[in-house]
DNA sequence: AGAATTAACTTGTAAATACAAGTAGGGTCA
DNA sequence: TGACCCTACTTGTATTTACAAGTTAATTCT
């Protein structure tokens, strides 16, 4: 179900280094080739590699540093809770595991909980619903539940999303990417339900994050809660 | 001692918008005069107009959309304590008001509570030191103690924050723009001090942040560390 | 040998130009 | 009147060219 449209030159230029980056063909520390070099590589002028670098620095993979060159800084870490990408790499991949607690589903809207008002559109379709909980070494640490209106997603109440972040599915398989969204942060105490699913007392401080993300789909947005265990693993992000 | 340095043109307009929409030239839901329009008005080409709009937009200030123009959104309410502004611009001006708890003095870095370690030439300097607490509607709401190097701030500890913003002056009376930082997040119970100063039982979950916050200025950074009640103020924020 | 200069790189800024793609409104035709 | 199309506008992408400014390393001079 690839959708393998027509993206722009300095896009495709983008996903090409950013996933040498993320592969480890460029570790941190490296520089990275000049703007003429990668001009050469790509067939393309500067204008349109520096567009594509922009975009690079812009989410922390790179800095540029004039007269020298572009300094390669990494997959960013905590972009994520904070900013654009998904649980998963805001907290680094290595030692969290995802259980999922309810499996993707459609049904309707639970708009109990929900701090945004839905679209007409949004609450027709019904939505994807689905719970999980992050472990990182065996202790629970975020508790997070996901709707998504069920708008031309097929087949992905099957997919596979424990080791998957669910933005990467997103951009991978069905060509959304999440362009922006806004987030109210909170620190409440944990319910019955958050204290049976992230292990703590009664009176244990939570940070809950509640998020609407807009997506490059026109109209497709995003909702999700989390709840964090802060204790041992504070939450860490760039901006 | 405002020093009027050499800006690139991009950013002379970049400023020159940003400052009419502050300021309540364009409203929100107005569309800015075409990039031909404004290339004609700055005596200046699309390229350029085009990389000041980019900034705008990207800090959520403008919307651009093909075939249309670009559409204000207003200044961006909550970029602030999860992203680029200060406390101010993070929940709006219009009920604040800052009280100055401890007002700015040149004192040794106490490091018990930074979660940052100190450069050498930071800790040579010493650091200028103030806390302040935010009430919006009667109700305290955020406590925060920022610390920064003391260097080349002539004349900053006699200055007047209870009305402006600490990055407004910064950029306005020193040329340092906050470009990133990093910052934790965690949810805590209120110690005695902060029962006090926020005004809440014991027991009560308090929103922490913990941040460093990196400038246009090499090697200038910024370190605070917020306090908030986020029950009847969630933090809000737009990425 | 050591210090200063220079040259050859790097990224930063800027202009001029061209065409593609999306939007909106006016005009034409049925 | 209504549906359609077309045109004029908008922003999006891309190339080409030029010079400024910062960094680094080799070269030259003392």
């Amino acid at each position: 179900m690839r959708l393998s449209k027509n993206l722009p030159q300095y896009k495709v230029v983008y996903e090409i280094i950013r996933k040498h980056i993320s592969d480890g063909v460029y570790l941190k520390g490296d520089i990275l080739p000049s703007e003429n070099e990668l001009c050469a590589v790509h067939q393309t002028t500067r204008p349109t590699i520096r567009k594509a670098l922009d975009r690079l620095v812009h989410e922390g993979y790179i800095k540029k540093k004039q007269g020298k060159g572009s300094i390669v800084m990494g997959v960013p870490q905590g972009v994520g809770i904070l900013s654009l990408s998904g649980t998963t790499s805001a907290v680094g991949q290595e030692n969290l595991i995802t259980e999922i607690i309810v499996k993707p589903e459609i049904r309707q809207w639970d708009t109990s909980n929900l701090a945004y008002p839905l679209l007409n559109d949004e609450e027709e379709f019904g939505c994807i619903y689905f719970e999980r909980l992050r472990i990182m070494n065996k202790q629970p640490v975020f508790y997070d539940i996901t709707m998504m209106p069920n708008i031309n997603l097929r087949r992905f109440i099957s997919r596979n999303l424990e080791n998957k972040s669910l933005f990467n599915i997103l951009r991978t398989m069905y060509d959304i990417e999440v362009t922006g969204g806004e987030q109210r942060l909170m620190a409440i105490l944990a319910d019955k339900k958050i204290q049976e699913y992230l292990n703590v007392k009664e009176g244990h401080p939570i940070l809950h994050i509640n998020r609407k993300m807009e997506t490059s789909r026109e109209g497709f947005f995003l909702y999700s809660q989390v709840y964090c265990n802060s204790e041992k693993y504070a939450i860490f992000g760039t901006f």
